[in-house]
DNA sequence: GCGCTAAGTTAGCGTTGATAAGTTAGCGCC
DNA sequence: GGCGCTAACTTATCAACGCTAACTTAGCGC
């Protein structure tokens, strides 16, 4: 995660733990700590993201200014602004997977299992609405990812149900047109769930928890006629 | 010298249906006739967002331009930026309602015509992706509507889905939750993938068409299941 | 001490949405 | 026929943005 190879450690540079660092203007990185000020930055960045809740409330400048650089400084670690933002979502985003274990972790039923994945999905994307915006909601073609189905598979947002839904499927539970496609239109739908709270968060939906079950519970009848028959 | 600073009016850009007109810069609206310029301001800033596919490439300076008139003089007939985009997209969207008539009319069994709905849904989305984006993917609360429930009925889009629904129920095809709340996970599914296929274009997702279906298919086989029981 | 260069800075370009303040065309009215 | 009112517009400008060119400086090896 953190790359704390860094042996020589200096306590008088007055860093805080957690957060950005008030690294002060004037007081510039050694030979070679240049990959920490992009660590600052990123931190900063997912400050102000999270804050604002929104990308275009983040400016370069102000990124600069939470790191104590000028903003030219930043186009020292990351191409533009696009891929600093892309970047912070990306490495929020690497949590999804640990959040899906630990949703799923005493839970043994395959489509208990999809049910909960469904839950922790959506959860993850409203709390994280800024993030999940730039990632799914906004223009920019794939995600690092390759752009067929096969590199879909990659993305940490299907696999969480994909597998879940494999699993039902391998233990006979579901009966559909294969974990593929049923895992896709799944997908779909939670995406949907998400990107609409996201979208118009002062709607007033019903219950988030109540609309993923109806969601779940709409595909979940279908792929289970035989067991509810 | 700039070839484009020629003050004789472009005769090739004429008034044609539906697009801009070409009134010149200087020529000014008699009294009482600024709905007339308002109208071409929508014309001109449609035709932009069409052709950027993005509401951030448009611009007022270059809507002013079309018109032919200066960028603070947009700001005679709408608020702001967001207003008058939100303006041409409404405009845009009207038309969603004649469209589901049309692809409706020759089909007459429900639950085929809750399938189709799905489909007209999905394709006047992707045909107008820009126009999409605004108003169900960019943050902004809510599109002129009551932020309820019971305003979401007021909405073409859900009601493109919900009558049709309704019709199902009526006939007693549908068994679930009730027409509400199955048109409104049906409207969350068809979103998820008309969002999608907008948000991520260059992605090598199947045919629209077999997506909606396998949509349809996974909420319809579920909602259904007695008969295909 | 000398040079190299990573890591910054200062200054500024071009664009954007938006506003304040000035101007002009057209109409009613005496 | 001239006066004034005001709708409809322009000119000039602001502050903020992403981004870049060109310069500077700190720290390291030698």
């Amino acid at each position: 995660m953190t790359p704390t190879s860094d042996p020589s450690d200096d306590p008088a540079d007055g860093r805080t733990s957690g957060g950005a660092r008030p690294a002060r203007r004037g007081h510039r990185a050694r030979r070679g700590e240049g990959q920490q000020l992009r660590e600052d930055i990123l931190d900063a960045t997912e400050e102000l993201l999270v804050a604002a809740g929104d990308e275009q409330a983040v400016s370069i400048r102000a990124v600069a200014e939470k790191v104590g650089r000028t903003s030219p400084a930043i186009y020292l670690h990351f191409d533009d602004k696009d891929s600093l933002v892309h970047a912070v979502c990306e490495r929020l985003f690497d949590r999804l997977a640990d959040r899906m274990d630990t949703a799923l972790a005493d839970i043994d039923d395959p489509v208990e299992r999809v049910r909960a994945a469904g839950h922790a999905y959506v959860a993850f994307a409203t709390e994280h609405p800024a993030a999940y915006r730039v990632l799914f909601m906004d223009r920019n073609d794939w995600t690092g990812h390759e752009s067929t189905m096969e590199g879909l598979h990659d993305s940490v947002a299907f696999q969480s149900l994909y597998r879940n839904v494999v699993d039902a499927y391998d233990a006979g539970r579901f009966h559909g047109p294969g974990p593929e496609l049923t895992s896709l239109a799944l997908w779909m739908g939670m995406h949907g769930l998400a990107s609409l709270l996201i979208a118009k968060p002062s709607f007033e939906w019903p219950e988030q928890e109540f609309l993923v079950d109806l969601l779940c519970e709409q595909s979940l009848r279908g792929l289970l006629h035989d067991e509810i028959g």
